[in-house]
DNA sequence: GTCTATAGCGCGATAGAC
DNA sequence: GTCTATCGCGCTATAGAC
């Protein structure tokens, strides 16, 4: 039997955890996989058996944060458009931020691995969609900007602070939201009266 | 006569365009010095004629940013800590951002330049200052909770919309910064009555 | 399932001709 | 000031023994 990439045993788990540390440490080119290798005790080719290559290894670390995301922004690209939306997608990602927060801290802040090819894809695709669920569809610079506000603020409150308490969190952050909301509206008043 | 590192021929200039460029697009660790030169028609020894290293490349593009982000945090060091500087603490990041826009999109998303030792002493050392302006001193989970939130949203604000005019976005960005200090008051007040 | 050994490449960096 | 040529290294990845 040849290596089951998409598995999920135990070495390949540590593996796995092993390279997020070390990724967001070092960067995904500044990490080689012999230093993932040294840092479990096992060789270089034991990493190869479990992941055929270093995007492979990438795609497993990244493809499950991915995937409660694109299942999030389901569940609010389902409901009715009205104006609660624009909360619930910001509410969407936040949970998803709060599951993934290591993953997610690393992943935002890494050139290296945010350009691969099937990262880079993924990665424009939801920031489409949340745009799109923010702004209700508009699409002139203001909507830009303020969709850019809501993410990178949502965002940084929550992966800047690793220690910080979950449900602390999830409670300020959506008093965060609804404040961010509300200076959108204010900022749309403001241009067109 | 050796290479001078610290000159700004035009040759020179021409290298740390191309090197910006090119480390925007694929990343610091990502991108060759055989690649720079390529862009520019010219031999992996030429670049190293005007840079001793791919490390001195790197500070030639960032530390003019830096300087002029400690010459701007100084400036609102040196007045009165009354209640006015945490805005005028983010009008100085303001004008940093907008006046190296496209150096300081790219740093900030770059792992593999940020975990370099010159990098990423003189980043932490602004964040720092940044914090204490800012938060005027408080030292709380909730200051460096929005810590994160402002110094994020004005980034995002002004670094993801590179084709935005420059006077719109100061004045959207100076709305902002104020809704974004009235909105960690009223945190502030929730927390403690 | 994990190992040793190594291929093959591209990297950063250097030496010295012109 | 820019070139050619090359070194030595560490990387991803593979082949095949155990």
């Amino acid at each position: 039997m040849t290596a089951p990439a998409a598995s999920r045993s135990e070495s390949a788990c540590r593996v796995r955890d092993a390279a997020l540390e070390l990724f967001a440490e070092h960067g995904f080119d500044g990490t080689s996989l012999q230093q993932i290798a040294d840092r479990l005790g096992i060789t270089k080719a034991a990493v190869y058996y479990h992941f055929h290559s270093k995007d492979d290894l990438l795609a497993a670390l990244v493809e499950p944060a991915f995937d409660d995301l694109d299942a999030l922004l389901g569940q609010v690209e389902a409901l009715p458009a009205d104006s609660a939306r624009p909360r619930l997608a910001l509410q969407a990602f936040t949970e998803y931020l709060l599951q993934h927060r290591s993953t997610a801290a690393w992943m935002s802040r890494d050139a290296g691995a945010l350009t691969r090819p099937a990262v880079w894809e993924r990665t424009r695709q939801v920031e489409q969609r949340l745009d799109v669920l923010l702004t209700s569809g508009d699409a002139d610079p203001l909507a830009r900007f303020w969709t850019s506000v809501f993410t990178r603020a949502v965002s940084g409150a929550i992966l800047d602070q690793p220690d910080a308490d979950e449900q602390w969190l999830r409670t300020e952050v959506a008093e965060l939201g609804k404040h961010l909301l509300s200076g959108y509206r204010a900022a749309r008043r403001r241009q067109q009266p």
